[in-house]
Order: structure tokens, then sequence, then C-alpha cells
DNA sequence: CAACACAAAGTAG
DNA sequence: CTACTTTGTGTTG
């Protein structure tokens, strides 16, 4: 059943004026799985812009379909969470992480 | 042109 | 390790 909920979103997509980099940084960051996290330049490298790894996380900070899209499964390369648009900021983010099973380090 | 939810390499300590 | 600088990229203002 969780086999094509994307389409949906990505239908919902259209009717946003959103550049094609937008469209693909929000579709590659809607194709994370439950419990993995994406790095901003696994998701620029994704869509063909390997290098735009800033570009991306303008895209994502714009968001249109916050909650509905994953955005908080993006962290740095580092390892580290980075920032996060969402309720509660990064905080909000590495809680997400952890509900969905992401391990997290202990002290908040 | 400036700024931005980043990355990598450089210099300095 | 921390801290700063420079270069790169696409969108937005």
């Amino acid at each position: 059943m969780e086999g094509s909920k994307k389409a949906a979103v990505m239908k919902r997509l259209e009717k946003y004026n959103m550049t094609r980099f937008q469209t693909s940084v929000l579709r590659a960051t809607l194709d994370i799985p439950k419990g993995e996290v994406r790095t901003y330049k696994q998701i620029a490298a994704k869509i063909g812009h390997p290098k735009a790894y800033r570009a991306v996380g303008s895209a994502l900070k714009e968001n249109p379909l916050a909650p509905t899209i994953p955005c908080h499964r993006v962290v740095k390369s580092s390892g580290e969470l980075g920032n996060y648009s969402g309720r509660g900021g990064k905080k909000g983010k590495r809680r997400l992480l952890e509900i969905e099973g992401y391990i997290i380090k202990k002290n908040r």
C-alpha cells in the first residue's frame, strides 16, 4: 500500500510554480525510505547537479508540502542535522528522526 | 549583485 | 579539534 503516495504528492507539486530544480529536489527527498537519511550532496547528485548542494537547501527550505515531504531526513555530509524550517527547528528535526528509528546521540 | 537549511580544501592555532 | 577564507551552484529578492 504505500506504493504510490509519491505520485499523489508529485501531482500536488504540479500546481505550484516551482523550477525543475525544486521539483527534482523534492522528488529525491520524497524517495528517502523511513529510518534512513540523505545528505544534501546525495540529493544534488541524484538530480544531476552534484555541486548544487547549496541550492538544494534553498529548495527544501521553501518546500510547499512541508510535513508531507520528509525534509527532516536530509542531513549534512558530516552526519550533523543541519537546519530545519519545520516546527521546533533542528530540535524537532532530531525528534522526528528518533521517532522514525534513526540513531541519534543521547544528550539532547 | 547579495544571501542562503552546504561541501571541500586551504591556512592558523 | 575550533575558526576563518575561498570557490562552487541554483533559487530568490
